[in-house]
DNA sequence: TAGTTTTATAACCTCATGGTTTTGTACCCG
DNA sequence: CGGGTACAAAACCATGAGGTTATAAAACTA
């Protein structure tokens, strides 16, 4: 499981001055102090920050000299958003009430994933048809 | 902005127990002792994991007795997806050497987007053609 | 050589997180 | 009333996250 890659790439984005700083990124490469700019922070704190996108494998570095361009690596969000879509139906309105009603003619006969720390994410219960 | 949601909803998202327990939430409701069930930890534990998920909105509490009954709420899942989306074309293939070349060509023209401490998110270069 | 720019590291502070155990509260049962 | 069950809250602890300042290293500039 990529528990490690999603634990890394959420724990990335859960922070705005990171998720400023993907956005700029988006906009194409830019060094260090360029990504430091538009924050009042001081520059050790944006480069913890480079860090910790780099750990996510968000963001890669180049050499320019003294510079050390920053790129973005969309790559973790791809993972991100596919672990995210496992519950799209569960977002898209209609099915939210069909679950309230399965669930309560289930009345509480879920077993318990069995197993180690973590109920693989497999177990759902999908449903194919939409309505 | 939904910085404040976006920033809980990751947060939450970054646990690997958290994620488990909305994982094994998509299969139905299910009360505080049965979701503590499967995990070496203590209850209490679980009820701060709990917290997190309701205070980012992922989870909403019933009442059943003593019982209270959690449901996933997948509503700020979509939020952040939709925020994810943005770079969707950043981590399809092509789009990533096309990136490549655009940024060499314009070879550090990017003015620092102005304005307060988070650069908005529509500030992104966005070409339409796949290429 | 010295000086400037760019970035990283180190040392430090504060507060949040994730876990624990213990205790308290609310509800059902008898 | 007493007693079990389900959960929350309190108090505590260790670690890490996010910020600071000060310093060091690496590369260009003169």
């Amino acid at each position: 499981m990529a528990a490690d890659l999603l634990d890394a790439t959420f724990a990335a984005l859960a922070d705005p001055t990171r998720r400023a700083i993907l956005t700029r990124l988006a906009a194409g490469e830019a060094t260090v102090t360029e990504l430091a700019a538009p924050f009042h922070m001081s520059q050790p704190a944006i480069s913890k920050h480079l860090k910790v996108l780099e750990r996510a494998g968000l963001v890669s570095r180049g050499r320019d000299a003294q510079r050390r361009p920053c790129r973005l690596e969309a790559r973790p969000l791809k993972v991100a958003v596919d672990w995210l879509e496992t519950y799209r139906d569960y977002w898209e309105e209609s099915y939210q009430r069909l679950d309230a009603l399965l669930t309560e003619l289930r009345a509480g006969e879920q077993a318990p994933p069995a197993g180690g720390d973590v109920p693989p994410a497999g177990e759902q219960a999908r449903r194919e048809s939409g309505g």
